[in-house]
DNA sequence: GCTTGACCTTCCAGTCACAGGAAACCCCAT
DNA sequence: ATGGGGTTTCCTGTGACTGGAAGGTCAAGC
C-alpha cells in the first residue's frame, strides 16, 4: 500500500503520516524505489492514532497508548488512568472556555452595535476587573 | 517605568512585553542607557492586551481591538462583530471538547481499571466507529 | 521512444504566542 | 572593587503539523 492508499483508508493527510514515521510512532517498509510500503498493520496504528487524536490525545499520549495497545500484558488501570488525566485536562478546559465566554457574552450583549462609538466591549477590556 | 515594574502592574511577564513590542503592537520609548521606558498608556495598552488575551482574543485580534480603542470616531458595530465572531469561535471549541468528553467519559467508565488487560479504551481505539 | 501527468521522495520554511537561556551591559550599595 | 539585580539582544525550542520547492518514478497513451 503506498501513502496515498493508506491515507485515505486511514482518514490522514500523507503529510501527516510522513510526520508521523518521522518521529517514530510508525515504521512502514520502503520497496526497492524508496517508496513506502505500509502493511495492515501500519493501517491499523494510523487509524488508532487518528482516533486518538480525534479524542485530543497529544502525540506523546498517542505514543504511550500504542505501547499499551501493543502490550498484550498491560495493566488496563494504566490506560484508564491516562484517559483520566487526559478527560480532566479537557474538563478544565471547557470551564477556561465556559468562563470566557460568559464573560464575553455579557459584554456583547450590553454592545448596541450600532455606527456609535461608545462600546461596553472596549470600555470592559479597557478597564479593570474584566477577566 | 521599566519593564518590570510595568510587568508586574500589567500582570505579563517581561518577556511577553518585550514580544509585544517586538511585533509592533506597543511601542515604548527608549532611556538614555537603552532602557525601555514606558508610559501610562503603555501600561495601559498592556493591561487591554493582557485582558483581551486572557478572553482568548488572538494577537491579531488584539491589534484590531487596539486600533478600534484608540478610534475615537469608531463604530461599536465594528467591536460588537469582531466580539461576535470570537464568541462563535469559543462555543464551537467548547462543543468539540464536549463532544470528545461524552466519547472519552463513556471509554473511561466502561474500563475496569484493573490489573488486567482487557481495555474498552484501546478497543474503542482500535475499532472503528470511535470518534 | 517520448511525453504527460499523477504519484512519490527529501528538505526547508512557516505557523502561534511565547519561554528559556546565553552573553553582555548598566546601576546602585556595600 | 565587588556583588547582585536589572536590562539588553539574539538564538533556539515548543506542538503538530502544513505548504512548497526540487527532483525521482511509474503507467498510459501516441
Amino acid at each position: 500500500m503506498n501513502i496515498k492508499d493508506v491515507a485515505r483508508r486511514a482518514g490522514l493527510p500523507a503529510k501527516t503520516i510522513r510526520y508521523y514515521e518521522e518521529i517514530g510512532l510508525i515504521r512502514p517498509l520502503r520497496q526497492a524505489n524508496g517508496y513506502r510500503s505500509f502493511r495492515d498493520s501500519d493501517l491499523h496504528k494510523l487509524s488508532f492514532i487518528g482516533r486518538a487524536r480525534s479524542l485530543g490525545f497529544s502525540i506523546e499520549d498517542c505514543r504511550t497508548l500504542l505501547a499499551l495497545y501493543e502490550d498484550k500484558g498491560r495493566a488496563s488501570a494504566d490506560v484508564k488512568a491516562l484517559a483520566g488525566t487526559h478527560l480532566e485536562r479537557i474538563s478544565a478546559k471547557i470551564a477556561e472556555l465556559e468562563a470566557m465566554r460568559r464573560t464575553l457574552s455579557g459584554l456583547v450583549d450590553a454592545c448596541a452595535g450600532d455606527e456609535r462609538p461608545d462600546c461596553p466591549i472596549l470600555t470592559g477590556l479597557g478597564g479593570p476587573g474584566c477577566a
